[in-house]
Parts: structure tokens; sequence; C-alpha cells
RNA sequence: CGGGAAGUGGCGCAGUGGUAGCGCACCCGCUUUGGGAGCGGGGGGUCGGGAGUUCAAGUCUCCCCUUCCCGACCA
């Protein structure tokens, strides 16, 4: 493709509206144009990335043997209807009526459609398992579209469904699409974890978020470098803590400490000298009805959800500013373990620790140093409650663990029978008995794995995409000028622009009158893995010189190999 | 939906009541050509929208819309 004739449009400055670096650098460098609040044009760099990470994601789903089709965007609500989730979806479904008035939506997922097509269209055991995705666009009033492409109200999406006579055929066809999602997202050259994530509520539900690492991303999940342990923070584990019998108790009493306006842990800390690992951090909360302290060390936090499978199944409730004003017994910032009205007490492992704590007084404005585990205070259950942290031992593999921001790229999950029977997709079995089929749900963000490979593979001065994904091969940049060689120059990037596109290979040619620096940092910008420069210079000593984008490395080129040197 | 900020040419911005500007981009001419060139000339703006105050509004008042950030929310 000749510049000359392409659309794109790179801008010298940043865009003020993007701060996150995908969203400023696919604007930057004439990717995508925002067209609303979450709603982007993908100008033709764009839509040749998107086909790239879309062609990926059909390659890997065909080989498994999954149908593709096209499923409406224009969705009944009456659909939405049967299953309740026009209700549960709320104002995050974009809504529409036609001229007789009838409800519609554009499709934030599809399970509706396919499940009342598939309820049509199959009826035996015979038929299944069958496995069917599209490849289409997907709408979400978002509260707060954020971050160009990776929280878009538009968003172009894979979803796959499979249906199966029972739960353990669906496992079948889950740990393929598992593995089919390793493939893909590999192939797009991101780093990535799959997390389970936590159990449904009913317990049964199986799902796994395929998360890109991203210091951009929406959710926190703890993942291990040496090993292959990921887990979102909700139910992350560490090695289990050294649950140290506390013997050397010392002979000092708890001492009663004045603390004059410091309900932080960091505050004490600093006041009495010590490091925040020592205080104890109590956490109130109400357990159907009977107060409860969570206690953790005073460098953690507590793990809500950890928590609350802790107490179960009695139901957890954070304290408020209520609760605390009905227990001034209690005073917040001054909490400590020893109190006789609190009922529950739950501690870390971490706790039962071979020194001496620094906890609340229960009096403002007071502590207490030198409070043992055991002599001054007692503990009802211990439970992994505190947050994990990175450089925490790594529960499979014992090395350090990382706590980062992800970007949900992709998402396995097993549905079971809520749609089926909510859409009468049944089938009958051998005995000639009706059963809901049983379902399972695959979904990869494509214009979002867009967004997280730019996220990922970039620098300060462009784009650097992984040649699978990238929108051409070759970025050939003809330095021509109006110097003696000008013609020359121009005439042998003619002849390598044709021979590379004869050889299949997808070039972006700069053919621009433009200066040097413009062309060398549109290129940098946009980002092509492997940039070949013809100049003056070059050509007279038979070359032209290579770049690679990523790496910055450069070589030189014979100018009648370039071809093969390249392939 | 709460808190904050902002809407002026394609992009980035200045403009506190009196003739709408600057940089980049764009068009023409000349010069220049290995890391975002120089000079000269030129085109392009209902100043987000509406109502109001005023002799006079980009600027002041009110209402609305849009956008961005933080939070809440998020198969």
């Amino acid at each position: 493709m000749r510049m000359t004739k392409f659309l794109v449009r790179t801008l010298r400055d940043d865009p003020a509206d993007a701060d996150v670096d995908s969203h400023r650098l696919l604007v930057r460098a004439g990717y995508i144009r925002k067209v609303a609040a979450g709603v982007y044009s993908w100008l033709p760099l764009g839509q040749r990335v998107l086909r790239k990470v879309e062609q990926i994601v059909r390659d890997e789903m065909d080989a498994t043997g999954a149908q593709e089709l096209t499923l409406p965007i224009a969705q009944p609500l009456e659909l939405w209807e049967k299953s309740g989730r026009d209700k549960t979806y709320g104002p995050l479904m974009f809504r529409l009526e036609d001229r007789k008035e009838t409800g519609f939506c554009l499709a934030p997922t599809a399970e509706e459609v396919i499940t009342s097509t598939v309820a049509n269209e199959l009826s035996s055991y015979r038929d299944l398992p069958m496995n069917l995705y599209q490849i289409n666009w997907k709408y979400r009033d978002e509260l707060r579209p954020r971050f160009g492409l990776l929280r878009a109200r538009e968003f172009l999406m894979k979803d796959a469904y499979s249906f199966h006579t029972d739960v353990e055929d669906l496992r079948v066809t889950y740990k393929e699409m598992y593995d089919a999602y390793h493939k893909i997202f590999t192939r797009c050259g991101l780093t990535f974890r799959p997390v389970e994530g936590e159990a449904g509520e009913i317990g049964g539900d199986i799902n796994h978020e395929f998360m890109a690492v991203a210091a951009v991303g929406e959710d926190d999940f703890v993942w291990c470098k040496s090993c292959d342990y990921a887990a979102n923070v909700e139910v992350a584990k560490r090695q289990p803590a050294q649950a140290m019998p506390s013997e050397n108790e010392s002979q000092q009493q708890p001492t009663r400490v004045h603390t004059p306006d410091m309900p932080g842990i960091a505050a004490v800390a600093q006041h009495l000298g010590e490091s925040e690992d020592v205080l104890l951090k109590s956490f109130a909360f109400d357990a159907d009805g009977e107060m409860g302290l969570a206690l953790v060390p005073g460098d953690r936090e507590v793990n809500e959800f950890a928590l609350a499978r802790a107490i179960a199944p009695k139901k957890l409730r954070v304290f408020d500013d209520n609760d605390f004003a009905a227990h001034p017994e209690l005073p917040k910032g001054y909490i400590g373990p020893h109190h006789p009205s609190v009922a529950v007490v739950v501690a870390d492992p971490s706790i039962r620790a071979d020194h001496p704590w620094v906890t609340g007084a229960n009096e403002v404005d007071h502590h207490i140093t030198d409070m043992w585990c055991d002599r001054d205070f007692t503990v009802g259950i211990w439970a992994d409650i505190a947050s994990i942290q990175s450089g925490d031992e790594c529960p499979q593999c014992g090395k350090a663990l990382s706590v980062d921001r992800g970007i949900e790229v992709g998402q396995v999950f097993e549905i079971g029978t809520k749609y089926s029977t909510a859409l009468g997709a049944t089938f009958v079995d051998a005995d000639g008995v009706s059963h809901p089929m049983v379902m399972g749900c695959y979904g990869v963000g494509i214009s979002r794995t867009v967004a997280a490979i730019t996220e990922e593979h970039h620098d300060d001065k462009g784009i650097a995409w992984p040649a699978s994904v990238a929108p051409f091969d070759v970025h050939l940049v003809a330095l021509a000028g109006k110097g003696a060689a000008a013609e020359e120059v121009r005439t042998a990037a003619d002849a390598l622009y044709r021979d590379l596109r004869a050889h299949g290979i997808d070039v972006l040619y700069d053919d621009r009158d433009a200066s040097p620096g413009v062309k060398f940092a549109d290129a940098d910008l946009i980002g092509i893995p492997v940039q070949l420069t013809v100049g003056a210079k070059g050509l007279a000593r038979g070359v032209v010189e290579r770049k690679l984008r990523a790496s910055g490395e450069r070589d030189d080129i014979a100018a009648d190999g370039v071809v093969a040197a390249i392939r």
C-alpha cells in the first residue's frame, strides 16, 4: 500500500482525551478515531490489526471443530424477558423500539439467541455436543466507558456457546477452549495467565478469566512468574504462614500508650518507632448480629472474600459508620481484639508470630504494646484472611508471587442449564427421555485484545506490533529527496515494493514527499515490525537498510536479496 | 449516579466585555532531504447548544448537551 493513497494521518500531539498508552498511540498513529464515548471508528490500519486478531481467533476456534455463524445484533427484547436478563442487565443494555414499538436491544451477548436457535434446530443426543461461535459487535451502555478500547460501549467479541448432554461432556469442550485460548493469546504476543474465577453461587460453575498483564488493567490478580499459578486476589493463596507458638513471651506486660489523633497504622508505627507489621489491624464486622473482629498484620489488608468464607454460614457485613456509632466501645482506629463484647475473632495464621503486637486500646487516642497472641487475646477462627502481597511465596512452587493488574481478554465459563431451561433447548436421550442441554460459553474480547497488545508492545516512540498481528509485514521507506540520486532511489524503491508484494509480503510503502525525520518517526509510531530504508547512501553501497522495530536492531541487506532475507 | 475538570479551525492550545488568534496539519511557490526542515503566500472557525444581561458576549448569568479524570458499578 502506498502511503500517498492510504488513509492514515498521524498526529504529532497526543490527543487530549486519551491517557492510557493504547488509546493514545492507536489514535496518534491513525488506527482508530473516537466517534462518541466508548465508540470508535477503525481506520484502515486499525481494521487490518482487528482482522489479524480476528483471524487468529477464527483459526484456533475452527481447529477445535467449532462452527462459525452470525447472530443478530438487534435482538428482540422478548427473548431477554424469557431468561429474565432484561432486568438483570437493566440499563447496561442499549434499548430501542421498532416502528411498531416492539422492544429490541443491541446485543451485549448472545446466550438467548443462540439457545433459542439451537432449541429449534437440535433435538437429539446424537446432535450433541455442538460448539457454535460468532465474531460480532457487542454493545454495553457502560456506566463509565474509559481507557479507549479497553472499556468501550461498542466492542468486537468472539462468543462461543457449546451444547452438551451432560457436564462431563461439557468439561471436554471446556478444556478444548481453555487450550485454544492459550494458543490464541500466545499467538497474539501477550503475557497472560488464566485465572480461576470465584465459583458461582451454586458452587458448581467453573470459570477462568484470561488476564493480560497490564498496569492499566481493571482487575487485580496474583500470579507466579516461576510457575503457572495464578488466581484472582479474592481467592489467591500463599504458602501457609508459619504458625509459630508464642513461647518466647516476655515478662513485659501490656502497656497502654498515648497515641493522640492517630487512627491509622502508619502514624502509630512512626510514632512508636515500630514497623507496620508489628501492629495488629483489627477489622470490625457483623456476623448475623454478632460482633466480630478480623485480625491481620498492620501491613496487610483483610481479604473480605476470605473472611466471608471463614465465618460461613454466617453472613459478613463490614462495619459502616452507623455500626461504629452504635458501638462506642470499639472506637474506629483504636480497636483491639481483647474487648469482651467481641463474639467472633478471626485471625490470619501470621498473627501467631513470635513477637508481641501493638493493638488498639479500645479507647480513643490510645494503643497497647506488648500484646501476645493467646496470652492477652484469643482467636476463635484461624483462616488465611490476609491479602496477598507481591513477594509472598507461591503456594505451588514457593517462589515469589506478584500482584498485578490485568486486562480480561478472554473468559471460559460453564453455564449449565439456565438458558436451555428458560428457552426450551432440550434433547431426547437414548431412552427417549427429554433433558435440558448443558451449556458452556467462551468469550474473547477482540477489540480489547488489540488494546492489550498495544499496552504490552510499545515504547516512547510508538507501537511495536508482534508480527502476528501487525497491519503490514514491512514498512518500506524511500528517501528519494530531490538530489542527484532521487530518481534512482525512487526507481529502486518502487521495484522493491513490487517485488515484495509479488512474494506475498504486505508492504506499507512510504512514497510520500516528506523529510526523512518525518518518515522515520511515523514508521516508529505506526509500529510495523520490519522497516526497510532505501536511500542514496545505501544504494551507493548496493544495500537497503533494515531495522527491527521492537529491538531497534539494524543491518544492511544486499539490494538484490531483500525478499530472500526477510521472508 | 456522586466528586472534579474541560468544550475556541482536522489535532494541541491562548484569548477577563470592544475587528477571533498561535503551533502542528492542509493547499501553492521556491529552497532543503538520513531522525518530526526554512522562507513567502493561502484556505479553513454557527467559539458545544439555547435563553438572557449589555450599545457591544468566545468572555457575564441561567438551563441543557457532550467529553475526560476519581469513585461507585462491571457475564
